[in-house]
DNA sequence: TTTGCTGCAAATTCTTTGCACTGGG
DNA sequence: CCCAGTGCAAAGAATTTGCAGCAAA
């Protein structure tokens, strides 16, 4: 059976909040001030648990995984000049279609990661 | 400048054999028996120096990195029954443009990840 | 000769685990 | 009460780095 637990749910909300795709030091380092003996270990616990739970997706990234708290298919985009991470969303029936065009097996799920320049920078690197 | 060293072409010679998507680890122990004093730190730096040269590319993977000699875009799928790593063709074109159609950074670059059953995995279970 | 490459081992980084303790149900 | 959840520190796994010797160019 799953408890409550203060820090699950601190760890849920600011996942929530950030709307972004933080690591798992990142919540870590966020939530410490807060919440003076947190624990790293527990961070990664209810990270990995939230994401058993279908709450949270996991993305694997070069060096840290990073977390997320949208449900909807959606791909990620990786800024290459300033590293941020983005949402963008996909129509999963066309990126599966596309998948099975030359596969025989039985595609469940997918990902999907664009890089590139992200809007903000292409905007600085204009000025 | 770049220098020959056996080492590096037995890596890329055994990453072009296999054809598949091994592991550093797995192409050091393959390597080992015919080159005993390899290390495995000559493994990761020849990789790395390899995808820096984009002769090979990387595939980001819960646990361990994997490397692919395959220079073609195409997209990798990862069996949930049997762990199998695999190539599937797919049209970069297509994929771009269904990012493109949500965002408006400049993609350059992309990475699909499929999951779900391998032919030989379904085969199996049908049996 | 020069400078890249290698092997080795130690160091890093990210993540997981063992254990005694605390707190939700 | 009982067991999931916690904090801490130690353990792990994957990868990187420092350095002295070796070997291409």
């Amino acid at each position: 059976m799953i408890k409550y637990s203060k820090q699950r749910q601190a760890i849920k909300n600011q996942l929530l909040n950030r709307g972004d795709h933080p690591t798992a030091e990142t919540l870590y380092s966020e939530l410490k001030p807060s919440m003076p003996n947190l624990s790293i270990a527990t961070v990664y616990r209810n990270l990995k648990q939230l994401e058993g739970m279908g709450e949270i997706t996991i993305i694997i990234t070069d060096g840290a995984t990073r977390y997320d708290y949208n449900v909807k298919p959606h791909a990620h985009f990786f800024c290459n000049k300033c590293g941020a991470v983005l949402d963008i969303d996909t129509d999963r029936e066309q990126i599966v279609k596309i998948g099975q065009e030359n596969f025989s097996g039985s595609i469940e799920g997918y990902e999907v990661n664009f890089y590139g320049t992200c809007p903000d920078c292409m905007t600085k690197s204009r000025a």
